[in-house]
Parts: C-alpha cells; structure tokens; sequence
RNA sequence: GCCCGGGUGGCGGAACUGGUAUACGCGCACGACUUAAAAUCGUGUUCCGAAAGGGGUGCGGGUUCGAUUCCCGCCCCGGGCACCA
C-alpha cells in the first residue's frame, strides 16, 4: 500500500470535482425518486480581497465547509455561496502606495485569492460568485440606495461627523471603537485604528433610527445566541423614561421668537455664508421681528443656502397627496413648499421661520389656518420651556438645577439674540465655543473635572413645586442624545453631585428612606414632605410621570453615516439640480459608474470622484447645464447590507434577486463570522432587510434566522496575530505539508466553533490530526469481511449519533473526538468490517473531503462519496448488554462491579455488599440508607 | 458603573437531567524497532504520598446520600455599553 499522498490525491480530486461539476447548486434539486430536496441556506461572511489568505480565513472558510457538506449528505439541496466585498479603502491605499489602479489590484487580488480558496477544497458553487465593485453587482445597491431614499430612509444633513484624518473620510458610528484605560479613553477607526476626530460636515445619513424598536423587538424570535442579541441590545440602547418640560421665567415669548430664525437656521453657520452671497444679514423691524432683504438676483444662492442648511428630508420631492403653499416677500416668490402630514414639525418649523422673518403676507394666510395657529402656540410654549430626560422620574423632587448642553437650541437663541436676556452671554458665548472646539473624547471623558456656567438672569420653574433653580450650560451633558438637557439631581446621580460639589450647587435628598434609590450622600438636606413619599422607585416613578410628565423613550442608536470621501466605493447614485437640490439617478442610468478619467487618489479630504471631468459631462448631458453629481461614494457595508440576497439570484439583469428565488432560500439559516461585525455588519443588514420588506421587495423581515459568532486563531506565541508581531500563520507551507484535509480538521479539532474561544495555532496539534488522518488511511489494509464484534458495533452507533450531533450543533472538536475512539478501539482488535470503515469514511468526509473521497474510490465506489446519504445509526444498539456501577461509600467511590444490564436492584446491591473494600468498609458499621441508580452507581451511607 | 460570557491537568479542551471529574488530542517520561536519529508502535501521565490513604473543577459558605453542575457571598479573566441622565 502506498502512503497517504495529500498532494496527488487532493489535486486530483479537486480537478475531478470542478470537471463533474460536483458543487454546482441548482435552484431546486430533486432526490434520485424524484421527489424535491428541501433548499438550505448556509452563509459565511465573504472575505474582502486583501491579496492573501490567512490562517484565519481557513477557519471561517473551511470549518463551516463541514456543516454545509454534513447537510448535502443529509439531503437537503444546499447552499454555500462565496465572493468578494471588494469595494474599500484598502484597496485605494495599495493604488495609492504602488500607483496602481484599484481596480486593477483588487481584480487581481480576488484572482489570486479564488485560487488559495480553492485549495481548500470546499463545496463552494463559484458559478455564483458575487464581487461587490462590479457593475452588474453595484447598479442594484444603486437602485436599492433609491427605493431607500423614495421611501424617506436616506436623507442629507449637516451635522458633528466621526472623522479619521489617516483614511480622510468620514465614519459611521459603528465604525469607531472606544478603547478605555485607567487615565483616558481613546476611540480610534475600525479599519486603521488612528484616533478618530470630529468635523463638522454634510453628509448623507441611513434612518436607522426608525426602527430601533424593530430591530430590538425582533431579537427576541432569533436563533442566535444570546451574548451576540445582547451587543445589539446594547447599542441599540433602549431607556425608557419620562419627559419632563421647567417653563423659563425671565424669558418672555416674544424674546424667543424673536431669535427663533436664528437658532433653527443656525446663525453661527449662516452667517458667513450669507455675507459670501451679499444678503444682509437680519434686520429688525419696529414690531421685533426680523427680516432678511434678499436681492431679486440673490435668490436662487439663498435658496440654494437654506436649502441646505435647513432639514433635508423637507425637500424631498417624493411626497405625495401635496397642499402647496407659496412663500413670498416683496421681492417675489421665495419658496414652493409641499405640505404633508407626515412632516407637519418640520414644515412647521420653517413657517414659523418664514413668519417670524416678517414675509407678511404668509403669516397673515398662515394665521388663518386653524391647524397652523394651534401647532405654533405648541411650538411657542416649548420655546419657552426646557425639556428634559429622565430614566429615574422618581428623583424629580430632587432637582436642584437644570443643565444644558453647549449645542442646545436654546442656549443659541438665548445668548445670540440682538438683546439677550442672559446677562453673561458673552461668558456663555465664550463656553460654548471652547466646548465645540474640544474633541469628543475630551468631553466625554468623565474622568475629567466637569465645567460648566450659569445662564444668569433666567431660571427654571420646577414643574411639581413651582420653585426656581438655576439653569447651567455644561458639555457633560450631551447634545445627541434625550433633549440635549438634564434636570440635576446631584444627590442620586453621581455627574450632577460632582458638578454640584464643584460649582457649590444645592444638594437635596428627597427619597432617602426608600430601600431603593440610596442617596448618594449625607451632604443634602433630607425633606421628605412630598405626596409620593413612601411609594417604591417604581411606583413613585410611574405617578410622577403621570402627573408632571410624559412617558418618553430614548434609543442610543444613531442614523447611520453612509457617505465616504474616498474614490473605490460604489458612486451614490444622486445627482443636484441647479438649485442645489438632490435627485435620485432614473433607473435607466444605471449603474451609475464610478468614473476612471483623471481620478487623483491621494486623500485630501475630499471626494477623489470630484476630480472627475467625464462625470460632470456626463450628469450634464443628461440632466442638463449646471446639474452637478454627487463625488461621495457609500460605506462598503452598505455593498455588504444585501449581498447574501444576490446569491439566491446572482445573474439577474431585471432585478436584484428574483422574489420567489429568494423565497426558496432565504432567510439565511445559518450564518457563521466573526464577532467584530455584531454592532455593524449584523445590525446594517437586519436594518436594510427590514426596509426592503417594507418596501415589498424580500419576503421576510429578517435575513439570518441562525448566527454562529467564531473564535479567533492566535499566534503559535497566544498572542492575537499582527503582522508587527511576526506571528501571522500563513496557511500555505501548512497545507503543502500536510494537506488542506489535516490543516481543516485541525481547525476543527481546537475547540468548540461557536463560543468566541481564542486559540493558539499549536503544530504539536496539527501533528495528532495529521496522525489521525494517516491511521484512518491505514486501516484499508485491515479491513476484513468478518462481522462487527458487538462492542465496535455498538460504538459505531454511538460514533455516529455523536457526529451528527455534534456537526449540527457546531462542535465539530467532540465529534472528531468520537471518530478518533472509534478508530482508537479498531486498531486494538487489528480489523475492521467493510460496512464500519465505509461509515467512518462517510462521517469524516466533511471533514476530510480529498482523503475520504480517494479511500472511497480505493473501496470500489463508482459516485463521489459527497453525495452519498449520511450514515444512519440504529438506537437500539446504542448501549450495551453490560452495565459498570460505581458502588461508593458516603459519597466515595471504593470499588466498580460489571453486570448485566438487567440486573435487578436488589442483586446488584448484594453483590456491591460482597465487594473487596466494600466489605470490610461496612461490616461493622450500619448501613443508614442505600443509594441506588439503575445502571450507575450504588451509594451506601454508613455512620461514620 | 450597568449588562452578558467564562474560570476544570504542563497545554487545547471533555463531562447526560445533580450520579465513577479530567474523554480526545498535544506535551512529557519510559520501553520496542534502529548503528543512530526521525518516523512509527507500546506503556504511563490530576496533585501529595514509597504505599495505604488523602486532597482536588477560581475562593468561602449552603442544599444533597452525592455538586464542575443548584443556591448565597466574594475574587479574577474575556466581551458589549458608558458623563446615555
């Protein structure tokens, strides 16, 4: 017999399989009777072309190999797509580096790596193949990107963005990390890891926030496991609360509307810019309002300005069943404006702007108008009130002073209007801008000492007690999220009795004696006068919001951040009139191309796509002169939102993927990855999948009905593997050496899938499996035509119980485990039964697809051993006809007794009795009670 | 600080519903084969102890005939969130 030759034998069959078409996955597949095979879609995370697989894509790749074959076996027409998330930053700074197109590199890049992913050995069908960055791929993330935006989920605003000053583009959220340590913290990008900065840009945002509770709720019917709901859950960061209004006293309602123009416009922005366009700024007029005189010939700049300056989504053309409303001022008509309920508040907004401004003639039509009136006296008592969030409503009573965020709207109209109320505004005014300036890291972190300064000349009227506290600006508290305004409890909230301790603020302690909600400390004066005392947290709470407040809940979660500055990124498919105003690209142009004319790389901070000559021809010759097209191209995790849909179809030209194509495979039943995408990829998709099927384009409302989070491999030192710290595994030597059989079982062998484990790469390891490979190779020669003995026939049913157990549940080590004690006992008794080693073969042929496959034919099997039916086991044979107890004393083992199964109680325990060391352990003692359990143990409690 | 996981030999890790803790593999030791080494095969390998025996699943308690498993209180490690009110 000749050795196990990994090398011959795993060519030739990866060559045989690719010639028979072996993997090739039909949309529907029948049994040999002809009766059709149940699809199963099993996924796994496709790589992006980097250039070169590491150890760790062998293990995202090849071990979810096992399943997807263990399935096929079992009978279900399976797929196991795999392709390229090929669009991405890297590939723009190799092009930048080598001064190559990445276009070029990454096409050769995925080339390459097609080929290292072969030698794996899969089951992949690259007839299905999917690549991010082609066009026939991105013209549906393009019309995907659309519907989104009809749908009013994409919008356009100006806003603090993360910004990563290595990649020169803006970041998602999701797309920085924060790291902690003792004296500061650190956030840094997610791809290059330099510390991420702020800037203050307009940039193109997903909706995400619409269905926070959505993709809460719908956790719950997951079958994913728990730590991996549990991130999201965080993130998503649900609070539910109350909502508290402190009317202002000292700020009458004509103060603040008089100003009120200038805090929704945003005066600070506006104003430079309305000088750059030659409009005079605000002019007051003798009733206190205030004006803006616009030249005839300005009015498209100012147009143009507010347009974007003001909320996006109002714009938005798609908005049907219209009222329309003409705004005009003396000069002529100003704006045309679509009235839709569903943006009343916004709408209203800018009414109330355009009235406030002193354009007459509409506010005297508005003012006729019963909903109007109604919704402006709403909007006048909030302008004069603080709104504030709480999750503990209980400590109300506690209150000693109102905090507002640097960036609220009211500290910008209070301290900015022609004759502020507030008597140190140039004080506040000096904060404020110190605050913008500091970085977000420095402002939250709260470790530092907390700053803040009075609005002095106002205070807040407590809404139970009717008494006044101060009102504070102060950057602890945070703009985005609740109202940007807290009501300070400094005795029950750590933040505020720091603040309060600093700046020498009262201290009160209204709930002291409830068992809940402790005081923080003895410094406040205890009053515990009020009527909700002795109620629980939970109860106060409840009938304080009932009666002072509103129930409100809050989400952590932010819009997701889409637009990139960067060139190798699927183009957002929006192009501007010349009015300045976005409209989506007809579907006829697309795809959208990304343009290769004259593109300089280099990141400056601004789109490379900006530099394009050919797509500013190109918009306007179709749109027409002064059209310009929008140079930001999408996070590539918006590539990565759908493409486990375009498998299920991939050669659609009509449509992204085909209704009832994804209906026979979709949802993902399992999907297997790395734990870094919990909070990005994983919550991208469930969003994007849920927009879709509320747009009627996909058939479920969430993607991926099973998610297996991996492990990492770490170096051979057990440190994480970086290319600074020489550990990178580079698997090639590995599976010239031993084969791509041995390096994936290997793989599988380390340690349960499915628990985010960390794993050392051990060659003492990969040794054992290797060994094990070549004991199974040689037992061919002593394969005999004798029978089974019962023991092994027994274990054979046992081995296959627990393999396919195992397999199914992802513990792939176990299983491996089990075949190894099988073959273990069959080189003992130096033979093994045709029928036992062709079901070993057949259990490890996930596992193992060259070895087994060779072996099988070696037997003399005409059909690949891939497509046979997985081994059934018989579970009546599964134990044996003799039984071991333990027999112990007290709890002790002291001795072991061989019987037949049925053995009845009453014997098995005389014989325990007759026992050496059983004996004379209990001859002269009493026997108190005897312990028995069928097929186990046998306990004698004695006295001691 | 809040919320999840987890802690078992020298190492990766097993252990059903509370029932013989340490399966399987690595490593190590000894032996066989060999002039020798590698490879391979065999034997042993939780700790203390020569043995008898005793201890032992992060620590301290508890429940139980019996606890890695259940309960209470701690410690440590990993992960998520975090001036989120």
């Amino acid at each position: 017999m000749e050795g196990y030759n990994h090398k011959e034998i795993e060519k030739k069959w990866q060559e045989k399989w690719e010639a028979d078409n072996l993997y090739k996955t039909e949309d529907q597949a029948k049994t040999a009777d002809g009766s059709p095979k149940e699809n199963f879609y099993t996924l796994v995370e496709f790589p992006y072309p980097s250039g070169n697989l590491h150890v760790g894509h062998w293990y995202a790749f090849a071990v979810p190999d096992i399943f997807a074959r263990f399935r096929r076996m079992r009978g279900y027409n399976v797929l196991y797509p795999i392709g390229f998330d090929s669009f991405g930053l890297p590939a723009e700074n190799a092009a930048i580096k080598r001064g190559l197109d990445p276009k070029e590199w990454t096409y050769s890049n995925i080339d390459y790596m097609s080929g290292q992913l072969k030698s794996m050995g899969n089951m992949f069908d690259w007839s299905r193949k999917v690549v991010t960055s082609d066009p026939e791929y991105y013209k549906w993330t393009q019309w995907l990107f659309i519907e989104l935006f009809k749908k009013g989920l994409v919008y356009k605003k100006k806003g603090l963005v993360n910004w990563c000053p290595s990649c020169q583009t803006v970041l998602a959220n999701e797309q920085v990390l924060t790291h902690s340590t003792d004296s500061e913290q650190v956030a840094t990008c997610e791809r290059c890891g330099t510390e991420v900065t702020k800037k203050d840009l307009e940039q193109w945002y997903f909706k995400i926030t619409d269905y926070a509770e959505r993709l809460l709720k719908d956790l719950d019917g997951l079958d994913w496991p728990e730590p991996i709901k549990e991130s999201q859950r965080n993130w998503i960061g649900k609070s539910e609360g109350a909502e508290f209004s402190f009317q202002l006293s000292g700020v009458s309602f004509q103060e603040n509307q008089s100003s009120a123009l200038s805090y929704v416009m945003g005066v600070d922005d506006i104003t430079s810019d309305l000088k750059k366009i030659g409009v005079e700024i605000f002019e007051k007029t003798p009733s206190g309002d205030y004006k803006v005189t616009v030249p005839k010939n300005k009015l498209r700049d100012f147009e143009g300005l507010i347009s974007e300056k003001l909320k996006p989504g109002f714009w938005n053309e798609y908005i049907a069943d219209e009222t329309v409303f003409i705004f005009k001022d003396q000069t002529g008509e100003i704006k045309r404006f679509i009235w839709d309920e569903a943006n009343e508040a916004e709408l209203l907004q800018l009414c109330n702007e355009y009235a406030k401004a002193n354009f007459s003639s509409i506010r005297g039509m508005l003012e006729g108008n019963e909903w109007y009136r109604e919704k402006l006296e709403a909007h006048s008592r909030q302008l004069e009130a603080v709104r504030v969030f709480t999750t503990r409503a209980d400590t109300l009573f506690g209150v000693t002073y109102i905090v507002l965020a640097p960036e609220h709207e009211l500290v910008q109209s209070l301290v900015n209007s022609q004759k502020p109320i507030v008597e140190n505004a140039e004080e506040v005014k000096k904060y404020v801008e110190e605050a913008k300036k500091k970085t977000e890291i420095e402002r939250t972190d709260a470790k530092k000492e907390k700053t803040g300064v009075e609005l002095q000349g106002i205070k807040a009227i407590h809404p139970a007690t009717g008494e006044e506290v101060p009102v504070w600006v102060a950057d602890y508290v945070l703009a985005q999220y609740g109202t940007g305004a807290v009501m300070a409890v400094p005795a029950h909230d750590e933040r505020d009795f720091q603040f309060a301790k600093t700046y020498n603020l009262a201290i009160t302690d209204v709930i002291a004696d409830r068992e809940e909600g402790r005081a923080l400390t003895e410094y406040g004066t205890v009053i515990n006068s009020h009527e909700f005392d002795g109620l629980t947290s939970e109860e106060a709470k409840e009938k304080i919001t009932e009666k002072y407040g509103t129930k409100k809940i809050t989400y952590k979660l932010r819009d997701w951040l889409l637009s990139r500055q960067r060139y190798w990124g699927c183009p957002i498919p929006i192009v501007y009139d010349p009015e300045g105003k976005p409209h989506p690209v007809p579907e006829e142009h697309l795809p959208w191309v990304l343009p290769t004319d004259n593109i300089d790389y280099t990141p400056k901070g601004t789109s490379p796509l900006g530099s394009s000559k050919e797509l500013v021809e190109r918009t306007e010759k179709i749109f027409g002169k002064g059209w310009r097209p929008e140079i930001d191209t999408m996070d590539t995790f918006v590539d990565s939102s759908w493409y486990f849909l375009r498998y299920t179809d991939p050669h659609n030209d009509q449509s992204f993927a085909d209704k009832n194509m994804q209906k026979s495979w979709m949802p993902v039943k399992r999907y297997s990855g790395g734990a870094e995408h919990t909070t990005m990829h994983l919550l991208y998709s469930r969003f994007f999948h849920k927009a879709l099927y509320d747009l009627g384009l996909v058939n479920e409302s969430e993607p991926f009905k099973n998610r297996m989070n991996r492990g990492l491999i770490l170096g051979p030192d057990g440190q994480k593997m970086s290319k600074s710290k020489g550990n990178v595994v580079d698997p090639g030597p590995h599976v010239e050496r031993v084969g791509a059989d041995t390096v994936k079982t290997y793989l599988a062998f380390i340690g349960p899938y499915n628990e985010v484990g960390q794993y050392p790469w051990d060659l003492g390891g990969i040794a054992g499996v290797r060994r094990f490979l070549e004991r199974v190779w040689k037992l061919q020669e002593i394969v005999t035509t004798d029978e089974d003995s019962k023991e092994i026939h027994i274990l054979l049913n046992q081995t296959i119980k627990k393999v396919t157990e195992d397999i199914e549940s992802y513990k792939f080590n176990t299983g491996i485990s089990q075949m190894m004690i099988l073959v273990n006992e069959v080189e003992k008794v130096k033979k093994i039964s045709k029928h036992t080693y062709k079901t070993l073969l057949q259990l490890l042929a996930p596992f193992a697809p060259h070895l087994t496959e060779e072996l099988w034919e070696k037997m003399g099997h005409k059909n690949s051993i891939h497509i046979e039916s997985w081994p059934q086991y018989d579970s009546s044979k599964l134990i044996g006809d003799e039984v071991t107890y333990a027999i112990q004393i007290n709890g002790k083992l002291r001795g072991e007794l061989r019987v037949a199964r049925d053995t009845e109680e009453s014997d098995v325990v005389t014989m325990a009795q007759d026992i050496q060391g059983i004996k004379e352990r209990i001859r002269d003692k009493q026997v108190l009670k005897t312990v028995f359990v069928k097929g186990r143990l046998v306990n004698f409690v004695i006295e001691i």
